[in-house]
RNA sequence: GGAGGGAUGGCCGAGCGGUCAAUGGCAGCAGACUGUAAAUCUGCCGACUUAUGUCUACGAAGGUUCGAAUCCUUCUCCCUCCA
């Protein structure tokens, strides 16, 4: 592998982070040289980050560890717009207040991998709408549209796609590249920030802004991006059974988004370690050695320290340990989803069904007569073949009913 | 502006008057095997206290018919060709 002289490309190469780089030599040189400036773009599509988000997240955190500036830059002026690439349709255009409330709902986590401040190397975040909103048409396109040949914009991958597939591509989706082009340059007018970081689909995003960059302001912008994260297996990151892995507590809760990781396939563990864990290299190494069930102990430190990043150690130990109490000893943890019924309802009884459908394990009443008909329900870890079974106060231990759907999926209920 | 073609369940995609809650594939869930892995095999996969029952659903609204995803009319959106 190449020796490289600063700490970030040294880092960023070294734990899987490099899937394409504009200048990887001067990039290198200018970080060994002084603090380089660095920004991820973020829209506001969702009202939390998802997992996909993570891997750029992460490269921020390396950023910044290595000596070096992140910006956050939300997209409070581009989600207006709609980033067509990798998409068949048009985004759903939102409105002003959607998009603000958003962007402060997102705000929370980078917090968690970001330190920010207004120190030489502390973390900005920046909004876009900023300088987006107040953009004036005519002399926009004199300064910056005539940096733009229609001819290079068609043969970017994102338009190319829409016009092959014969799905529609509208004039303002058209011009996303071309704000997110000037947003690059923008950020080094303000803060010095010359290189753009971002997954691989945004490569030809990046490019744009470099190239604005070198002919409008005379200066070497750098774009660097990571790979696209898939499972070994193929399947995009980030799917599960109840959609989306989420960053935000409230919508993906610390004990799911600790299984997550625990439940990662082994071809993917030693790359997951080293691109969403601070773990040093060699403690990688070591873990990525394991085989066969030992690789288990490999996936609990992946977990746990992929939980500790984002919902903190406390939160963590207790999601390891809710784990190891369901998994390893068939018990109860803390952190099952819970739901409570009275104990004068449970008194005249509840059928078997409804309990698992309020209990969140099915999401119909169908479906939880289909688990239990399909024997895939449990109560207190026996098996539950009658759907139609009454369960009452009898099936309290402790205080509580344990439920199961499967080996995996649990929750309790709790009397109240 | 003119002429054609299309819109079906989370996605792709059959069906073209009854037997259609709609073939198939993907995704998902469960079971078996395992290591809370992958692969494989099996079952399930609109809702309703489950019922040879009811309701909702094949772009939208009307109509024809004993009966419509399927036929007709209007509308909306998309595609192709011509201008």
């Amino acid at each position: 592998m190449t020796q490289y002289r600063s700490d970030l490309i040294q880092t960023l190469t070294a734990r899987g982070f490099l899937h394409q780089c504009t200048n990887l030599e001067a990039l290198d040189a200018k970080a060994t040289s002084g603090v380089v400036t660095a920004y991820v773009g973020y829209d506001a599509t969702a009202d939390s980050l998802h997992i996909g988000n993570l891997v750029s997240i992460m490269m921020l955190r390396w950023l910044q560890k290595t000596g070096h500036r992140p910006i956050t830059l939300m997209g409070g002026g581009t989600t207006k717009i709609g980033d067509p690439s990798g998409r068949d349709e048009t985004r759903v255009l939102q409105d002003d207040a959607t998009i603000n409330a958003r962007i402060a709902s997102l705000q929370t986590a980078f917090g968690r991998y970001l330190a920010y401040g207004t120190g030489k190397t502390d973390a900005l975040m920046v909004n876009n709408a900023d300088w987006l909103d107040g953009l004036q048409y005519i002399p926009f396109l004199r300064d910056i549209g005539r940096h733009f040949t229609i001819n290079r914009m068609l043969t970017m991958d994102s338009v190319k796609l829409r016009l092959e597939r014969e799905q529609p591509l509208t004039f303002l989706e058209f011009n996303y590249m071309i704000l997110q082009g000037y947003d690059f340059v923008e950020l080094y007018r303000r803060f010095g920030c010359t290189l753009q970081l971002g997954g691989s689909d945004q490569w030809g995003n990046i490019i744009q802004g470099v190239d604005l960059g070198r002919r409008v302001v005379d200066a070497e912008l750098f774009g660097f991006t990571c790979p696209l994260i898939t499972t070994s297996s193929g399947a995009k990151m980030g799917k599960t059974a109840a959609g989306a892995v989420w960053l935000k507590a409230e919508r993906f809760s610390p004990y799911d988004y600790y299984q997550f990781w625990r439940n990662t396939e082994d071809g993917d563990v030693g790359r997951f370690l080293k691109l969403f864990t601070d773990l040093p290299l060699e403690e990688i190494a070591r873990l990525e050695k394991l085989e066969g069930a030992e690789i288990n102990d490999a996936k609990k430190v992946l977990a746990l320290e992929a939980t500790t990043l984002l919902h903190g150690a406390e939160a963590a130990k207790d999601a390891a340990e809710t784990a190891r109490k369901t998994f390893e000893q068939g018990g109860i943890g803390d952190d099952l989803p819970t739901v409570e019924i009275s104990a004068t309802e449970l008194k005249t009884g509840i059928p078997a069904w409804s309990l698992f459908q309020r209990a969140g394990l099915a999401e119909s009443n169908g479906e939880a007569r289909r688990l239990i008909r399909g024997g895939g329900a449990k109560v207190n870890d026996q098996k539950c073949d009658d759907e139609n079974v009454m369960v009452t106060a009898d099936a309290v231990v402790d205080g509580v009913i344990k439920l199961s759907a499967g080996k995996k999926r649990h929750a309790i209920v709790k009397l109240t």
